[in-house]
DNA sequence: TAAATAATAGACAGGTCGGTCTACTTGTGT
DNA sequence: ACACAAGTAGACCGACCTGTCTATTATTTA
């Protein structure tokens, strides 16, 4: 049964990954996974159910990987670069944990929400919470502008990376926060 | 005609970047424009031309808007600080050309294409083009490097006050990118 | 005034959507 | 051997999708 279950997650995580949440059908996602659609509905409250835990999977598996990222960083300067060289790898396609790079899940699913008080919403501006607080634990003695000014430059790496097809973004961003940390 | 025309183009922009445009129909623009579904399709090809059209209009808007803002600015620091003080009365919602800040149109956009060689996205990543070269028509003697992390601040702007609600993004930019052109 | 143009309303086609339900086929534990 | 749980296949529901088409009304032009 679990399996089953995590089976749909991530073959419905793909596919929305790749499409948009809205574009990507339930029965699309019976047909990739093989699975029917009772065993579906026995798992899941809904669509926006099944959305949900594939943000939680995907949140789960973000935070994991750039933790261990940071891990064996000691000093602000080694985390800022260990965190953008980590964002190069994974525009770059080197992250195998996280597929092929095609932008922040998080930012594309928010976009497609039409109500920003929706769980699903909710839950996309939680994980950023997350991602920034996991990276303010790794930095020692920054005060919060900073950690936020950085969390922007990440940002921005990340959209450009995508739209821009610029897969140096983050490789650019090293310079101005090393700035940052080192007034 | 051509007035329906713009009404139509107008109706759908609004829904769209309110609901993203997978999750809006045809119908609905009609109802809410009251215009017939015959006139609709005798100016527009379908409704991926509509979708374009509508992002023509926000890319004039945008490029117009953001031109007349960086207009009297003389040195580079004008420039940088009027330009993040604009964004950030986008945010605010002072700028009514604009409509209610709901993030990026172009990012929403992109981000529900399922294909990065549709004509819809590729429209996308040209927005963006012009406007870096509309920031970087303001700057002088600036190299290309330091354009992009303008950019790439500015992208990491928009997507954080809208994802977290922080209308002070832009402001944060400031500082950084004041750092980058007087190094 | 008559013809031509533009717009209207909306039925319709063919398909997909999320979700429910029935009927059938497995596998497993006792 | 038997009951029960878990799974499969897919029909079906009502709603909505894009796009076409007919029939009607209003407006402009000659």
């Amino acid at each position: 049964m679990n399996e089953k279950r995590r089976l749909l997650i991530n073959t419905a995580f793909h596919l929305f990954y790749e499409r948009g949440i809205n574009s990507v059908g339930i029965n699309e996602i019976l047909k990739v996974s093989g699975i029917a659609k009772k065993t579906l509905y026995a798992n899941f409250e809904s669509k926006d159910d099944l959305i949900l835990e594939t943000l939680a999977q995907r949140d789960s598996a973000f935070l994991s990987w750039l933790g261990s990222e940071l891990h064996q960083s000691k000093t602000n300067a080694e985390v800022i670069i260990s965190l953008f060289t980590a964002l190069t790898k994974w525009f770059c396609g080197d992250v195998p944990e996280l597929t092929n790079f095609r932008g922040c899940y998080f930012i594309k699913t928010s976009g497609e929400c039409s109500d920003v008080n929706s769980r699903i919403f909710q839950y996309c501006v939680e994980h950023k919470q997350k991602v920034r607080a996991l990276i303010a634990q790794h930095l020692t003695s920054v005060n919060d502008l900073v950690i936020e000014q950085v969390c922007l430059l990440k940002e921005g790496a990340i959209v450009t990376a995508y739209l821009n097809h610029d897969l140096k973004a983050a490789e650019k961003c090293i310079p101005i926060a090393l700035k940052l940390i080192t007034p």
